[in-house]
DNA sequence: TGTACATCAGTGAACGCGCGTTCACTGATGTAC
DNA sequence: TGTACATCAGTGAACGCGCGTTCACTGATGTAC
């Protein structure tokens, strides 16, 4: 990690810019948000430090674009995840598997990459609508989509629509939170994976009524812990 | 701040390890984790900073007492806001009433003293079974009760019983970060309270199923905010 | 095509800061006899 | 009850560290004529 990542060609650097964004996604990924540090980013590129401050204002403008470029890759990997499953012919039956398909990719990144997800997760300082990204991410725009089909097909009252897209994000980023924290760390993997399964059926069951899909979680859940 | 909160009646302080996690917590519940610095807290204690030294083998040791109080907070928190409903009559509708209260305890909780949730939450260094305070406080010990007088009256089939919990505690703790870090910032007060409703009202019905109990959080939600 | 010059994108030395931690120390306390 | 002494719980100066940020600068680039 002493080499710099990408030698410069000369003087100016090119996309110095970009550069020194992926280098804090690499910090963030190996330590988390307090990991990246403005001079281990300059220093990771090959730059001096003050170079960093022809393109950000100042250290936390960096972090911030670090946190976006955080938010993306955790959009990708849920995207990726309903990309990689076998989509259905049932409209319900596809939406319920997209549905836990996002789930499990965000559960599946947090544990991928723990730093990463609590940069993307970090605070905002003053800034608003950094969630703003995640929430026109195409990743957001397909749960929107899965609990439209849902609502239309009549799994979902009327009435009980609104917010029903929190109420399937907050149980996936809680339990992501829980275990990173290492609440389940004395368990055995079977256990954890018994945790995350009834948090899934519990999420699915709660909004969708449990006529609609039972056991649905079993049937279609792939593991996140290899065995 | 900048008088010792508590004066010391010589050279000895008596109490100083109580005193530094005192005003550690202090610290915390201004700026979070990254605000607890042995230094400060020494500082607030009136006392050299090496003083901490006779008590916490390093800052980290400091800062894992300040989490451990924290938690206790919470529990605490959770506890006061199932003392402060008014008892049922009906099991099932007690155990319903104190499941609610314990969630809403916690996200008050959350929601009043930030920095102190955050420190309750963090990450663990190292140290295993931080977690095991929470589980083992009163307040973890109401919520495995209601689960299983949930369970003992059928509301929870047997199969489903194990992980109950974990599937009451991710929506809210899930929930929780998610205020805090400003996911409905824009929101109106009411849409935010409708928001929260929701979260509770899936997690409350996934678990107990709609016939159950329904709409039995509108009934016996209290307000997060104040109009 | 060549030249003058403004602008852009880097450099490197230096600043002050507050931190955690160490060291040798000293004042207060408690216990054995 | 008094004294010697070990132990405990504090002090204060000092250390090295890495950080964010500033400053005056310089090399490279692009544009007008």
């Amino acid at each position: 990690m002493t080499a710099p990542s990408t030698p410069r060609s000369g003087y100016h650097h090119g996309d110095l810019r970009n550069a020194l964004v992926k280098a804090g996604v690499a910090l963030a990924a190996q330590g988390g948000p307090q990991a990246v540090v403005l001079r281990a980013a300059a220093r990771e590129v090959g730059v001096s430090a003050t170079a960093a401050y022809r393109h950000f204002e100042d250290r936390d403008d960096l972090l911030h674009a670090v946190k976006l470029a955080a938010l993306g890759r955790l959009a990708g990997a849920m995207e990726q995840e309903v990309l990689a499953g076998k989509q259905r012919r049932d409209p319900v039956e596809e939406a319920v598997r997209r549905f836990r398909a996002l789930g499990t990719g965000y559960l599946r990144f947090a544990l991928a990459e723990p730093g990463l997800f609590r940069m993307a997760c970090r605070e905002t300082s003053g800034q608003t609508g950094d969630f703003a990204l995640m929430a026109g991410s195409r990743a957001f725009a397909m749960l929107i989509e899965v609990v439209d089909t849902l609502a239309g097909h009549g799994l979902i009252e009327a009435g009980r629509r609104p917010f029903s897209e929190m109420a399937a994000w907050a149980p996936v980023h809680g339990l992501a939170n829980l275990l990173l924290d290492g609440v389940l760390d004395g368990l055995p993997t079977q256990q954890r994976q018994a945790a995350v399964d009834r948090v899934i059926e519990v999420t699915v069951e709660g909004l969708c009524g449990t006529g609609a899909a039972p056991d649905a979680g079993r049937r279609w859940t792939r593991r996140l812990w290899s065995r």
